[in-house]
RNA sequence: GGGUCGGUAGCUCAGUGGUUUAGAGCGCCUGGCUCUUAACCAGGCGGUCGAGGGUUCGAAUCCCUCCCGACCCGCCA
């Protein structure tokens, strides 16, 4: 049996100080306190009143953020998540005695009348005061701390708005998204996150262990396929959000889990999507940041793409006004091209072995094998996906992109798909979904052949995916929304990590 | 997978062309103080310098390996 020694864990002075209040009679952790109100309703009832001459009792409870103890008098400011206010113990004050037990970051409860100090400060008398929680660890002020990302401080750092705003934000943002979704008829549901064949799009999955049946199992990489057995099923508006779990690298816009927005909506196709998506998400960022218009801290990039740093390693950004207002501008992969590279490069005046050439000059890559296709892909990526600033909709995409996208009812060659662009990096990704059960199949052999090529991440074969489209998908259009990264623009957040509670430790 | 920078007191950091006793601010401890605002005043405690190995008369400092963290690249949303 392993001996639990707090002296190995926490600061010795706190220890010392609660066995001095427990030996006193004063328990350190009381189960329950009951403000009367908040902080913050203390101070808007008092802050404008000069001549405080009401004898209320109020019952404050926050987290101690400054002590001044003059011996006899003590000023003690607390804050809770409404705001901050100066306590005032004197002799006359139940509690008083123990002040020299009290630290810093300790979690306290008073009650009292309101007064103004002698400078003029709104404050609160103390007839008593409480200890609630009992702190065993030191922090400094926060002029004291530099805000860092270790993650076992975390939890810690949000008393500091920078970190806590962002975080904060973003749940707020989920909450009207689901709001808006619930408004528009669609029904929140939840698939699994473990999964036989983990499907859906290109990614790496992380690997897992059913010790039930003795089977590996992947955690979703995407919630897509099963929102689509939904619709087989008679579920018409559905979406999902929630986690996704991607086994790839860690950088300012990617975190291996994330949260995703999937939805699907029986009947209707990506121009239905895009219509919604510009609703959705213009609501949401004003929601969120207030405002339609966002200043936006955006990484410089040079000429390959590479985000610019000094030499410090701080990242380089120049601020950059996005403009969600709808409409947003609707362009094919070869025009975004055209028009955001240097070179003004036109993809139609090249043959494909040309196209090529170009694309592999800018940084492309092929390793499943070259298309023309793939080379417009490769070469958006490079030139133009970097420099797209204002919310702008990515249209009718080579069907080499995905197998899970129905062909363009008029281009030959091309699929009904939009992927939403701002600030440099993918937001949304939307089809006209894919229900011929027989095309399904093919291109899943397609991805399969790919995968047997090289491409580790092409889908692997979903034969029961493909069973429940054969017994009918009704028409539908579906939309991912990487709730994050929109998070990351509401809040001006320059990394992931910003936006996410508790990002995933590097390593 | 590759690269850059970093790890020194509870916290934030300085110190490294090799030298006797490694510093600062805050925190902490003791004492004083009945209107403070990072309170103040006086005194004090506190570090096997990330781990291990090597070079050297002598290493926080130079070399090697490893661990941990931040960031960049590739890939991906």
């Amino acid at each position: 049996m392993t001996e639990f020694d707090p002296a190995d864990h926490f600061a010795p002075d706190r220890l010392e100080k609660l066995g001095r209040l427990r030996e006193a009679g004063v328990d350190p952790y009381p189960p329950a306190f009951r403000p009367s109100r908040s902080v913050g309703g203390f101070v808007d009832e008092y802050e404008d009143i000069e001549e405080i001459e009401d004898d209320t009792t109020h019952r404050l409870a926050g987290r101690v953020h400054r002590i001044n103890d003059l011996g006899g008098i003590a000023f003690v400011e607390i804050e809770d998540e409404s705001g901050a206010v100066q306590l005032i113990l004197d002799e006359d004050t139940d509690g008083y005695e123990h002040i020299d037990e009290l630290d810093f970051i300790d979690i306290v409860g008073a009650e009292g009348e309101a007064v103004r100090s002698n400078t003029g400060e709104l404050s609160l008398h103390a007839d008593s005061f409480t200890f609630l929680t009992k702190t065993l660890k030191h922090h400094n002020p926060p002029s004291q701390s530099e805000l860092g990302d270790r993650y076992e401080t975390r939890a810690v750092k949000f008393w500091w708005g920078e970190v806590r705003d962002p975080v904060e934000t973003r749940y707020r943002m989920t909450r009207q998204l689901r709001r808006f979704l619930d408004d528009c008829g669609f029904l929140e549901v939840e698939t699994p996150v473990l999964q036989n064949v983990a499907g859906g799009t290109d990614a790496t999955p992380f690997e897992t262990h059913l010790e039930a049946k003795d089977q590996e199992m992947y955690l979703r990489i995407a919630t897509e396929l099963h929102l689509k057995r939904l619709l087989v099923g008679g579920f018409e508006k559905v979406y999902e959000v929630g986690p996704v779990f991607r086994n790839e690298d860690i950088d300012v816009t990617h975190n291996p889990e994330f949260t995703m927005l999937e939805l699907y909506q029986a009947y209707a196709d990506y121009t239905d999507m895009m219509d919604l998506t510009e609703d959705l998400v213009a609501h949401l960022v004003e929601a969120a940041a207030g405002d339609l218009v966002v200043t936006y801290d955006n990484p410089l990039r040079d000429a390959d793409g590479n985000v610019r740093t000094d030499e410090e390693n701080d990242v380089l950004t120049e601020p950059v006004e996005i403009d969600f207002s709808p409409p947003w501008p609707r362009m094919t992969p070869e025009e975004a091209i055209e028009r955001y590279s240097d070179e003004s490069i036109d993809v139609t005046e090249c043959d494909d072995e040309e196209l090529r050439e170009l694309a592999l000059a800018h940084g492309g890559e092929f390793p499943g094998g070259y298309s023309r296709g793939l080379g417009i892909v490769e070469l958006f990526e490079n030139v133009a996906e970097y420099e797209i600033v204002d919310p702008t909709f990515v249209v009718d995409h080579p069907k080499e992109t995905t197998p899970l996208c129905k062909d363009h009812r008029e281009k030959e060659g091309r699929i009904e798909r939009f992927e939403l662009f701002a600030a440099g990096f993918e937001l949304a990704n939307a089809y006209t979904e894919l229900n011929d059960p027989v095309e399904q199949g093919e291109l899943f052999a397609e991805q399969v052949a790919r995968r047997e090529a090289g491409d580790e991440e092409a889908h692997q074969m979903d034969e029961d995916f493909l069973d429940a489209l054969a017994h009918g998908m009704p028409p539908a259009g579906g939309l991912g929304v990487g709730i994050d990264r929109l998070a990351m623009l509401a809040t001006n957040s320059q990394t992931i990590k910003d936006v996410i509670a508790f990002p995933i430790r590097g390593e």
